[in-house]
DNA sequence: TTATAATGTGAGCCATTACTCAGATAACAA
DNA sequence: TTGTTATCTGAGTAATGGCTCACATTATAA
């Protein structure tokens, strides 16, 4: 499925003028993901948007891939900042507040930038770049440790299985939401969380009925 | 972020061999999105592939887009078939019998051609094909309609809500463990319907703890 | 000031792409 | 058989894409 492009290293930019078009150029490439879609980036119009030549776009990126690539590193990393920000909030704190906390947080985490995010999503999945996987390897571990501390009070008992399950139902379902957001059946946030928190909840504390 | 390409409609086959054509395209539309690309895409590619010549892929294709729209549309066809067929054992059914054939159904639905699926999935996205928004839509209203009936035993009382969270959640969660099928950490079908079930049960018929 | 490094430019090369068209071949119908 | 329609072919076209390179301009440091 990947073709993994070689990624030459290209010259840092050192001068203000430099960092000024490397940020033109990432902020081109996100503009044309998001409002113009993948079929559309090229380089050639990537340089154009940003007011640059192309040939200044290729002195800081090796190749095409490489710019996604760190536009989705950025992404990830601020995510990761957020995450990793409450992360402490979790450890030691009563179920119900570490659910609300982590799912606040997830929240917020997609409204960073929720076009680019979802864009960036599919990208990265196509070109399998390591960068998301990354961030939900990150995103279950955290949970998975959260739950062991918990693992007495908690009922699935293989908790890799559940950070699974519910680092990606909810990741899912705020993804879903979001896209939707245009939508005239958009989904409120306060609803969605309080939601969330019950399926979350409920899957952790109580025993399967019936 | 789309380009609605206009679709200019293209003759039937008629015969037996223009059939067989038709289908080697597609076949090879396939085999390319799935051990290639979508980047490797190209309609040179596919008659290449498919062993036909360029000229007769453009007779039953008015572009590259429909190339996988007709994938799509077969797919979800054969997704929204399986789902159909079990609807009715839904109906009537006990909650935990429903739920069961519900796992059950998205799991077999996945099976159908997973790479193939998970592909086809990132292109209808990306292309705001609205096939794939339509199978969801359908699988939305099925289960909520289903919930419907079972109004009484159930605690959520938003069942639109509902069934946005179950639907979304188990259709990432099982997305999720195709994509990981190869790896070293890949889970068991069993395991994950097990804690499917129990994930949706608990939050239908518990209340929230603590 | 002047040498050197950093940055910027864009014409243009070469490969690839989507797609057309004029003509060959095969099935079918009378 | 023969005219007609369906199918197939693939060289060719116009456009676009990724990317390089030889050179111009600007900043920095001696």
């Amino acid at each position: 499925m990947t073709t993994t492009t070689p990624r030459k290293p290209r010259k840092a930019p050192r001068q203000a003028r430099a960092k000024a078009t490397v940020e033109a150029i990432l902020e081109a490439t996100a503009h044309i993901l998001v409002d113009e879609g993948v079929e559309r980036l090229s380089t050639n119009r990537v340089a154009q948007v940003a007011g640059v030549s192309i040939g200044s776009l290729y002195q800081y990126f090796p190749n095409k891939e490489a710019l996604v690539l760190a536009l989705l590193e950025r992404h990830v990393s601020k995510m990761l900042g957020l995450l990793s920000k409450h992360a402490t909030e979790l450890i030691g704190a009563p179920m119900e507040d570490a659910v609300t906390s982590y799912v606040r947080v997830v929240l917020e985490t997609h409204q960073i930038a929720p076009r680019l995010h979802h864009v960036l999503t599919l990208q990265a999945i196509d070109l399998d770049l390591s960068a998301l996987a990354d961030w939900e390897a990150q995103a279950r571990k955290m949970v998975q440790g959260y739950l062991e501390t918990r693992r007495d009070d908690i009922v699935p008992d293989d908790l890799e299985m559940a950070a699974f399950v519910l680092v990606h139902s909810v990741e899912a379902v705020v993804h879903r939401a979001i896209i939707k957001e245009d939508d005239v059946a958009a989904i409120p946030w306060d609803r969605l969380e309080k939601e969330l928190k019950a399926l979350i909840l409920r899957y952790l504390l109580s025993e399967t009925p019936g």
